[in-house]
DNA sequence: AATGATCTACGAATGATTTCGTAATGCAAT
DNA sequence: ATTGCATTACGAAATCATTCGTAGATCATT
C-alpha cells in the first residue's frame, strides 16, 4: 500500500471531484458542462485543472480513446474527512462539538436525520 | 442596517481574528506575539494583514494613540456560521447531516459533549 | 537635540491558484 | 484528401494571499 501524503484539493479541484463523485468517470466536456450549469468557466480551464489533478493523483485518466476519461482517485468520504479536520482546526479551533452544534442549529435538519445522529451518538457512547 | 456582503477571511486573517476574539482589542505587537507562540511570523507581516483587514471591515482600528488598537468587527459565532455554510457547500454539497456524522465519528468527543449535542437535538425535535 | 527603540505606511517579491489563448493533433463527413 | 470540429497540450497572464524590507514618523531617554 502506497503512502502518498494527502494533497488538499483546491476549490476548483473540489468542484471537479464533486462532479466525478456524483456521476462517475467522465470526459472533460461533461465535467465542464456540469460546472457551467453553476458558473461560467472555459473549457480549457477545466481541462487544465483536471490535468493538474492527474499530477496530484487526485484523479486517474484513461487515455485509450481520443477523449480522455477521468475518474476520481480519492474517495468522497476520505476527502471530506480530511478537509473537515483541516477546517475544524482553522475555523473552530478543533472543537468538533462547537462545529456540530452550529451545523445543527443553523440548518434545516429533518426528523429522520436528527434521529440518525442521535443513534450515532448513542453508538459512540456505548463504545467506550 | 448595512448590507455588506460576507468577505470570507483568509487563513492568515482568521488566525488574527482568533487572537482578537480571545483577548479583545489589541495592538499589532500583542497579536504578533500571540501568533509567534505558535509559528514564526514577522511583525510587519502581521501589521500588513491587519491593515488589509481594516479595508475589508473585518476589524476596526483606533488610531488615537501612536500604537493603534485593533478590534474584531465580526463576531466569532457569525463568522463561524458563514464559514461553515461555505464549507458545507464546497465540501459536503450542503448536507449538514453528513458533516455532523463525519465530525462525530472521526473525533474524540467527550461524554459531556455528546450529551450536550443530544440535548440540542432534542430541543430541535421539540421545536417543530 | 541626539540616539535608539518602536511603530506605521508602502511597495514589491514570492508562491499558489485560476484562467484562458494558441497551437497541434485526431476524427468525421463530405 | 480537404474541411471543419472537438480534443489535448502547453505556456503564460491574471489574480490572490502571504511575506517582508525599507523608509519615515513618533516617542522616550539621555
Amino acid at each position: 500500500m502506497s503512502h502518498k501524503k494527502f494533497q488538499k484539493p483546491t476549490d476548483a479541484e473540489l468542484e471537479i471531484l464533486q462532479v466525478l463523485w456524483a456521476h462517475g468517470p467522465s470526459s472533460v466536456r461533461f465535467v465542464n458542462d456540469q460546472l457551467n450549469a453553476i458558473r461560467k468557466i472555459g473549457y480549457t480551464t477545466t481541462l487544465k485543472v483536471m490535468q493538474i489533478m492527474v499530477g496530484k493523483d487526485l484523479v486517474n485518466r484513461n487515455t485509450d480513446a481520443r477523449t480522455h476519461i477521468y475518474e476520481a482517485n480519492v474517495s468522497e468520504a476520505e476527502t471530506q474527512s480530511k478537509l473537515l479536520e483541516n477546517f475544524l482546526d482553522t475555523a473552530f479551533r478543533g472543537s468538533a462539538t462547537r462545529l456540530v452544534m452550529q451545523a445543527l442549529g443553523n440548518h434545516q435538519t429533518s426528523r429522520q436525520e436528527l434521529a440518525a445522529i442521535k443513534n450515532l451518538i448513542e453508538k459512540i457512547e456505548n463504545q467506550e
